[in-house]
RNA sequence: GCCCUCGUGGCGUAAUUGGUAGCCGCAACGGACUUAAAAUCCGUUGGUCGCAAGACCGUGCCGGUUCGACUCCGGCCGAGGGCACCA
């Protein structure tokens, strides 16, 4: 009979609650320690299998840095503003509050049913106007700066429109979108409201452009990506439809976003990862001359030592220069072929291994080295959003312009020469490594690197052009067109000479969301807000003009981006975080999160984290310092859990059966955090018998306290040595987050204890029960207790070893011939090289395998093994 | 195509980071207890050969470095994840 599991479960969950265990304030006296899970959407589903293992994992680490002295925060909130809500809204016409304060109550339920420690008065919610008051007041922060691009910081943007009352726009120190029209100081002294409105736009952090999304023509909404193949599945027609969006200029902080990653304790894939999303490359943008026109075509490359073998130029397809230098005759073949790249579809353009297209557009460029002509074509294998959607094609120093060049029986010329190859021999391939240059004029024979140096410097000593850093990093789309997500703070204001966009007043926050009477969508594109006419319809609070809202909303990575923040200070009413809780809290100590979030959540919360830095909120410059990936849990025949598969694991099941005790244990037993394992429904069986074995050492199966097994004794010298070893290792397991080994350590330490032929010492006993208390919670919460214990046991000290207790000091020592075990033998710690070389020649088998052999070589590792190499 | 991670018993995994491969569990088998089953406890369990002592093989494959390689290096095969014409 299992020990009386849910009996014991609930008693010590109404404890908890009652005595606010786990309720946390600041306090300078001791250390913190802040760590977090990935906090979760509300489903209507409810927990599965895989939510418990990163939660699980946080509450080990919550409870184990608790009783080892720290102040440790850890509590939860959701992120519940997003999709399935507002489907299921439009279908059953139900408020998505309704069902998302449903869902809300009952993964709070499944949390409590798993004894998780979290300090419930900072719960937060992301739907909530008290939260994302602060998230819109964050918007406007964003909107209400610009990032200063000598300093290298956001700054407040009326610091901006003082230098411009003051020296006009020309020469700004911003980062900008587009190429705004200039102002000189006095123009802009006489320039209307939406003249300044419109130039300003251009510097903010959050600004308007015309981006694509999916657009569902049928449907008339606009998809998520993630809807885009499940509404192709059923035939409707997906299209890209620019339509007009807010950005986020996160672009100005890549250099930052780079940079900040290398002191963070962080998986090395993940670095990898965000490091390649930003995309930082190093080279040079060119001029070059178009014959006949006064007009240059910028580009931007990393080989500019290989500009000598630039044969000809692509444009991309949408660049602004193609319509003025197109030549008559090539006129409309140019013009259908831009036609036709327009209405390709995402999917198509990116298919790799579809042909190279492109057409001629009649005119030449001037190469600067060679001062040749050379054609310059449109492709769309050149990108008008990276670099400067143009390229000198050298196509025998890259792949696509090799095979562009092949297509189109353009020039192909070799400028760098691989090492043992005649440097006149027609290249067959491109050759894309370094090498020496060759037919590059002066450049000659000097090794790429070198080449790359002295091209830029003779481009900048000539005006031709300069060093250049791009990358691959785009701005944040930042709104959705839907209704159920945070209102902008913004109305667009009409006084007579125009629409523009104004910040609503900070005290006007929160925008709330109107009530409406269909969450369907609006049919136009637009989100079902501007069909509330009576909402979308106000007036300039500060002018009393007419005004119109924005309808479109935030999307759901708003909420998230800065959650963490919102824990330390859940209930302030005039600021997002006050300055001493983000003081005293901040950084994050540990962030345990799903590797789907490791580029898009980690990289947003990182940018916004370096904002509020920027603006004096936050007083760290990265968030988290030390991030954690845990693995998916698979279904039980090794695929991932799936409805349509039916394997997907249902922890009531579990914790009805065995008690949430073994099932954290168990979860966590199971493998490497960061591991995906196939979950194994007879496996808990194992960690289910090691807790009822340690409930008996103080307890009958029937519950009954019969301490008789206990003595106050001390241990023998094997169960010392055992006791020490598994706090040692124990202690630097949870550390790691080697949680699996430090469970199979207590596991090692049961059966040392469970050998002891005399009564089991009771602080022996009592160290278990700590070590075993983060995993297993309510179990030695119990046994303690009985043990005499008033307070709890998360109150207690984590116990310390001794290094030396550690260790026996007898070993056994390896005997080996030519690297192959031929005997063990124990022997005393701490003997002689000689006295084990000894040992070893005289055992019978080392004797056996050196006999009559020419013994060259005797390799000692003092307590550890003697290796004899015989010849 | 490029980048990253990983390949160990029937299964999940472990190995002090170059020094006994298989710890801890699951499953299986044998035994004790029981009228019986469950639970519990004790034992066996990488493979081949052998009565045994023991020998040989064995960490995806091939090669290298080393007295010694799961661990380091080179090449290949396989699985998973990310990126995707980024000049």
């Amino acid at each position: 009979m299992p020990y009386p599991f849910s009996e014991i479960e609930l008693k010590w969950q109404d404890a908890w609650r009652a005595s606010e265990l786990y309720r946390v304030q600041r306090d300078p006296s001791k250390p913190k320690y802040f760590v977090m899970e990935m906090f979760p959407y509300p489903s209507g589903a409810g927990l599965h299998i895989g939510h418990p293992l990163s939660y699980t994992a946080t509450d080990v680490t919550m409870r184990f840095k608790r009783m080892q002295g720290f102040n440790t925060l850890r509590t939860t909130g959701w992120d519940a503003f997003g999709l399935p809500a507002e489907q299921y809204a439009v279908k059953n016409k139900l408020h998505p509050s309704i069902t998302t304060a449903q869902n809300i109550a009952n993964f709070k339920r499944q949390l409590e049913a798993l004894g998780y420690g979290y300090d419930w008065s900072r719960e937060i919610n992301t739907t909530d106007p008290s939260y994302f008051k602060w998230t819109q007041w964050i918007f406007l922060q964003f909107y209400g700066s610009y990032f200063d691009t000598a300093e290298q910081k956001a700054k407040p943007i009326d610091g901006l429109v003082r230098l411009i009352e003051s020296h006009g726009t020309q020469g700004l120190p911003c980062a900008t979108a587009g190429k705004p029209r200039h102002y000189s100081a006095e123009e802009w002294h006489h320039a209307s409201n939406k003249q300044r409105a419109d130039f300003l736009a251009n510097c903010r952090l959050a600004y308007i452009a015309e981006a694509p999304v999916n657009w569902c023509p049928e449907l008339g909404t606009v998809l998520a990506n993630e809807e885009v193949p499940e509404q192709e599945e059923k035939g409707f027609t997906v299209v890209r439809r620019n339509m007009r969006q807010w950005m986020l200029r996160i672009t100005t902080y890549a250099e930052r976003l780079l940079q900040g990653m290398d002191q963070l304790d962080w998986p090395e894939s993940t670095i990898e990862m965000q490091r390649n999303w930003i995309g930082r490359s190093e080279g040079a943008e060119i001029d070059f001359a178009i014959a006949g026109h006064g007009e240059n075509i910028r580009v931007f490359t990393t080989r500019p030592d290989t500009l000598f073998g630039a044969t000809y130029m692509v444009l991309a397809p949408e660049h602004p220069l193609v319509a003025r230098i197109t030549t008559q005759d090539k006129q409309s073949s140019v013009e259908q072929y831009v036609d036709d790249v327009r209405r390709k579809s995402d999917i198509e353009r990116v298919d790799l291994s579809r042909a190279k297209t492109g057409v001629f557009t009649g005119a030449y460029a001037i190469n600067p080295a060679t001062s040749q002509p050379i054609p310059i074509w449109i492709a769309d294998y050149v990108l008008m959003t990276y670099g400067t959607g143009a390229i000198m094609s050298v196509p025998g120093h890259d792949e696509r312009d090799f095979e562009f060049a092949q297509a189109f029986g353009l020039p192909i010329i070799r400028v760098v020469q691989a090492p043992g190859v005649d440097a006149n021999e027609p290249l067959i391939r491109p050759f894309t490594e370094h090498g020496v240059a060759v037919n590059s004029g002066f450049f000659s024979d000097m090794p790429t690197t070198q080449a790359k140096s002295k091209m830029i410097e003779w481009l900048e000593a000539t005006g031709l052009g300069n060093r250049s850093i791009k990358y691959k990093l785009r701005d944040w789309l930042f709104s959705r067109q839907r209704y159920w997500g945070e209102p902008f703070p913004i109305i667009f204001v009409n006084d007579g000479d125009g629409d523009y966009a104004k910040a609503l007043p900070e005290k006007l926050l929160p925008v709330m969301l109107p009530q409406v009477e269909s969450y369907s969508p609006s049919g136009t594109g637009e989100s079902p807000l501007a069909t509330i006419s009576e909402w979308v319809n106000t007036t300039d609070p500060t002018t009393g003009h007419p005004a119109r809202r924005e309808t479109n909303t935030m999307p759901q990575w708003a909420g998230s981006s800065w959650y963490y923040l919102r824990y330390l200070d859940p209930h302030n009413d005039h600021e997002a975080v006050s300055k001493a809780d983000e003081q005293y809290w901040m950084p994050v100590d540990l962030y345990i999160g799903g590797s789907e979030h490791a580029v898009t959540h980690w990289l947003y919360a990182r940018f916004w984290h370096q904002f509020l830095f920027d603006l004096g909120v936050v007083s760290t410059r990265e968030p988290f310092v030390r991030a954690f990936h845990q693995g998916m849990i698979l279904g039980e025949n090794g695929v991932k859990m799936s409805k349509s598969l039916g394997n997907i694991v249902n922890p009531d099941e579990f914790l009805s059966r065995y008690g949430a005790d073994t099932v954290r244990t168990y979860i966590l037993f199971l493998g490497p955090l960061e591991g995906t394992k196939p979950w194994d429904s007879q496996g808990i069986n194992g960690v289910h018998r090691f807790l009822n074995r340690v409930w008996r050492l103080a307890a009958t199966e029937e519950g009954v306290t019969d301490l008789s097994r206990l003595a106050n004794a001390s241990a023998s010298p094997a169960l010392e040595r055992a006791l020490h070893q598994a706090i040692k290792k124990v202690t630097e397991d949870i550390d790691a987050l080697r949680l699996n080994t430090a469970i199979s350590a207590l596991m090692i330490l049961m059966n040392a204890i469970a050998d002891e032929k005399a009564g089991i010492p009771i602080y022996v006993f009592e160290a278990l029960l700590k070590m075993l208390s983060p995993f297993a919670p309510h179990i030695t919460e119990e046994l303690w207790q009985r043990l005499g214990h008033e307070d709890s046991i998360f109150n207690a000290k984590w116990p310390s070893f001794d290094e030396a207790k550690t260790v026996d000091d007898v070993v056994t020592l390896i005997l080996q011939v030519n690297g192959k075990l031929r005997d063990k033998l124990e022997v005393p710690r701490g003997l002689s090289r000689e006295d084990l070389e000894q040992f070893a020649r005289a055992s019978a088998s080392v004797i056996r395998h050196t006999d009559g052999k020419e013994i060259k070589k005797v390799i000692v590792v003092p307590d550890k093994l003697v290796n004899i190499v015989v010849g």
